[in-house]
DNA sequence: GCAAGGTC
């Protein structure tokens, strides 16, 4: 039998089917994919199958010091069972294998890891082929002439591996220890993500230092035939041309001669004509700033490509690439959209073109493909808004890089009044080309009319402005990760992910991130001790490592033990001042925990967590001062910036994913309860007086009443008088005034409720009761979604076929309790739904 | 429980 590993269960499909000529069938083994035909077997891993780890005995934090680690072994072991037990199961039967992962370092190293496993149970001939994309010809061409695996290269992936373990566990768990932090909120620092913080540090550091300066602009509106435009006054200064005006009185000169003429002469006209190159083709980075300036979040700009990806629709999304492959066929791609109601016209218009050539970027690898649409089209209502939006930026895309070049006439006026030069710069596009087909690149006009030299234009008007120069801005996420690309930090598939590590671990909120205090204590301490974890030389050291480990010039034991050593070096300077680094964390750590003064004592009030795991407001004057105040019950409190006048209390934001709200000041809101009175309105269905043949036979009537509650953690419901005898209650939304209304419910004895009665658009709540109801069913069917990854109608359907929660999902399918929930395939959940309605 | 790198 001969075996083929791909490094995705995707990669592995659709190389079955182009080597099998489409005649190639799948089973499942183990809840794994193995695709058959003839004497073939080709099965799929999911990236790293096996990871590095140290051995169990220093498993301990308290036990072990983090020192111990420098010189630890470094072990491998399964991290995937299930695709490790189908792989050596497949290795037993097989005579000959192909490692057909991807084609770069780390794909080198997970064949290798392939190998390993296959070499446990079999001597049989292994081989290798590389292809940088799957088509038919790249696939075929690198079966007819294998290769061997590159052990240099995956020794140099393993390098990497054994250095970002050692230095990133021993530094983290130091760091935690000497700030006595060891439960979820360690402190981490890695290679990849400490430089990345410290990009950000530093940018605060500069805004923090920021000294702003006064400056003046003058304009003046010139009229012709009857219609205005604005132009600037501007300076020569040393040779350079200067709008910025640093000296009042100098700003009050140019303003005084430029309001004391009626007119002004224009002196000189140039007319430019500037060629707009299209954008070359999407490699991830370029793709998610793309999709960040329409608002989507490298994160979700990311999932949602690999979801159209997996759906068959565009092209892997993780790669480095921005040149087409060869075998890709422009003319032949954009047909498949013609006739495709929504792109037919664009790529109608584009296929006339005379010639068809795409853009190239400077970045050309052998990853994959640059990202594009695959041709396979979706029908719009299989898609979300989300993901149709993020669909047509790609198809889009692809149609610019094969559009012709806009043109623009840039027309510049300069004009003299009363001894002052004024300028205007107009822009006019005179060939849209891409532009049409690609509508999010600005390409906005600035209209300056004709005028001719020694032409009279009067002047309307002259405005001063007084400004100030700005610090610089904050690292947006794209232009964040457009950095770590440029410094060589962390990969194609890595970079967001790391951005959102440090959101996870408390040292970066708010979009645009800004660092925390704990960021910025952080960095500090590793400037100090280890500067080199906190640098991007790091991973430049680690680069030319690699590539000698890969040429053959160096050995990776050489590499990791220098490392070592190195790393030994950073901990002689550690060891004395573990106490004052750990009580400079712990303070910083207060302060990003602080809200402001203890009414009762004056002592901070903190953001602090019960034995029961809920968060609350406590007075850090605990034992002595008990004074405390309720948040909300869910999410995770966070401290922001705007501040309560009344209080001297920062305003606290709940993050909760989608649920994410902004609580505000908890003092206010536990006033704001204690203010408000109950407003009862019908009996409880739980215990209040119900007509004799509804109540069962033991079901007693108290009396117990229904109200609309406001609880001190600003959290409101409709709950029992009887509380807390009687615990019914309904939720109620967090925002809006709440009004009872003249309607009213007869199956549940309540009247009807509206959120927000004064507002143009009321919430027409309705019954408390029959609305919780409509949100619960609503509710299974999105869980479902999260749970599998699914779309909303596939959902729907298994909510409707009663499925409504991944434990019905394992009862119809018992196979499906080996699988982790978070690696169930939109496919095998279509499989299943087929077997429910079969 | 630590990193970064694959993958879902």
């Amino acid at each position: 039998m001969r075996l083929i590993i791909t490094e995705k269960d995707n990669a592995a499909r659709r190389i079955a089917e182009i080597l099998s000529e489409g005649s190639a069938s799948a089973s499942r083994q183990n809840g794994v994919n193995v695709y058959r035909w003839g004497n073939t077997r080709v099965v799929g891993l999911s990236g790293h199958v096996v990871g590095v780890d140290f051995p169990e005995e220093y498993n301990d934090w308290r036990d072990v010091e983090p020192v111990e680690l420098i010189d630890a072994d470094v072990t491998k072991e399964p991290t995937q069972e299930n695709i490790v037990t189908t792989l050596k199961q497949l290795a037993r039967e097989a005579d000959e294998a192909t490692i057909a992962t991807d084609y770069d370092r780390e794909g080198e190293l997970i064949g290798k890891e392939a190998y390993e496993l296959i070499r446990e149970e079999t001597d049989a001939p292994v081989d290798r082929v590389r292809f940088s994309s799957i088509t038919e010809r790249e696939v075929r061409d690198a079966f007819a002439n294998p290769d061997d695996i590159d052990f240099d290269l995956a020794a140099a992936g393993e390098a990497r591996q054994i250095i970002d373990l050692v230095w990133g566990a021993a530094l983290t768990r130091f760091l935690s220890l000497s700030a006595r932090q060891l439960g979820d909120d360690f402190i981490s620092v890695g290679r990849v993500q400490s430089p990345t913080l410290k990009l950000i540090v530093d940018r605060e550091r500069e805004i923090q230092a920021f000294d702003p300066e006064d400056y003046w602009e003058i304009f003046a509106d010139l009229q012709k035939n009857g219609s205005g435009f604005e132009a600037q006054y501007f300076y020569d200064d040393d040779g350079k041309e200067a709008e910025r005006v640093w000296v009042e009185d100098d700003a009050d000169d140019a303003y005084a001669d430029l309001t004391g003429v009626d007119a002004a002469t224009v002196t000189s006209v140039r007319r430019r004509t500037r060629t707009d190159s299209p954008p070359t083709p999407f490699n991830t980075t370029a793709f998610i700033s793309a999709a960040s300036s329409l608002g989507y979040s490298a994160q979700q700009a990311m999932s949602i490509a690999e979801e159209l990806y997996t759906t068959g629709y565009i092209t892997y999304p993780r790669t480095d690439n921005t040149v087409y492959p060869d075998d890709l066929e422009e003319d032949a791609l954009l047909d498949e959209f013609v006739g495709a109601g929504h792109f037919g016209e664009d790529a109608e218009k584009l296929l006339e073109q005379d010639d068809i050539t795409a853009t190239e970027g400077d970045e050309e690898t052998t990853d994959h493909p640059p990202i594009h649409p695959t041709g396979e089209i979706p029908p719009k209502v299989d898609l979300s808004d989300d993901e149709w939006e993020i669909y047509e930026l790609v198809v889009r895309r692809f149609f610019a890089t094969v559009a012709e070049a806009a043109t623009w006439e840039h027309l510049r006026v300069v004009a003299d009044a009363g001894g002052r030069s004024l300028k205007a710069n107009g822009k006019r596009l005179v060939e849209p080309g891409y532009h049409e087909v690609y509508p999010y690149s600005s390409a906005s006009e600035n209209h300056v009319p004709d005028v001719e030299e020694g032409e009279e234009l009067a002047i309307s008007e002259v405005r001063m402005e007084a400004k100030q120069t700005q610090p610089p801005r904050r690292y947006g996420q794209s232009r964040l990760i457009q950095t770590m690309e440029d410094k060589g930090l962390g990969t194609k598939s890595t970079r967001h992910n790391s951005i959102e590590k440090l959101y996870d671990r408390g040292y970066i909120e708010g979009d645009p991130p800004r660092p925390t205090t704990l960021a910025m204590a952080v960095v500090e301490a590793a400037e100090e001790f280890a500067d080199h974890v906190v640098s991007d030389e790091m991973t430049a050291r680690l680069e030319a490592d690699m590539t000698a480990i890969a040429n053959g010039e160096e050995s990776l034991d050489t590499v990791a033990d220098e490392s070592r050593e190195m790393l030994k070096r950073v901990f002689d300077e550690l060891r004395d001042s573990r106490e004052e680094i750990g009580e400079h964390l712990q303070e910083s750590l207060k302060a990003d925990k602080t809200l402001g003064p203890c009414p009762k004592c004056g002592e901070d009030m903190l953001v602090r967590r019960s034995r029961q795991g809920s968060y609350f407001v406590g007075c850090d004057g605990f034992p002595e001062c008990r004074n405390t105040l309720p948040l909300p019950s869910t999410g995770e409190p966070q401290v922001l910036e705007d501040h309560c006048e009344e209080h001297d209390m920062h305003h606290v934001k709940m993050l909760a994913g989608r649920d994410t709200f902004v609580h505000g000041c908890p003092r206010c809101e536990a006033e704001k309860a204690d203010e408000s009175e109950d407003e009862v309105i019908g009996p409880c269905p739980e215990c209040g007086v119900a007509p004799e043949e509804q109540r069962g036979d033991g079901d007693e009537a108290e009396g117990g009443e229904l109200a609309i509650k406001h609880l001190r953690s600003g959290s409101r419901l409709v709950g029992c008088t009887r509380y807390p005898d009687c615990d019914y209650s309904l939720p109620l939304p967090r925002n809006g005034d709440i009004s009872v209304t003249e309607a009213f419910c007869e199956e549940h004895d309540l009247p009807e409720l509206v959120i927000d009665a004064d507002s143009d658009d009321p919430w027409e709540l309705g019954c408390p009761i029959c609305n919780y109801e409509e949100y619960q069913a609503r509710t299974a069917v999105e869980d479902l979604e999260d749970l599998s990854g699914i779309g909303s109608a596939t959902a729907e359907k298994l909510g409707d076929a009663g499925v409504d929660s991944l434990a019905a999902l394992r009862e119809a399918d018992p196979d499906i309790v080996a699988t982790e929930v978070q690696g169930v395939s939109a496919t095998q959940v279509r499989e299943w739904q087929d077997e429910l309605e079969a």
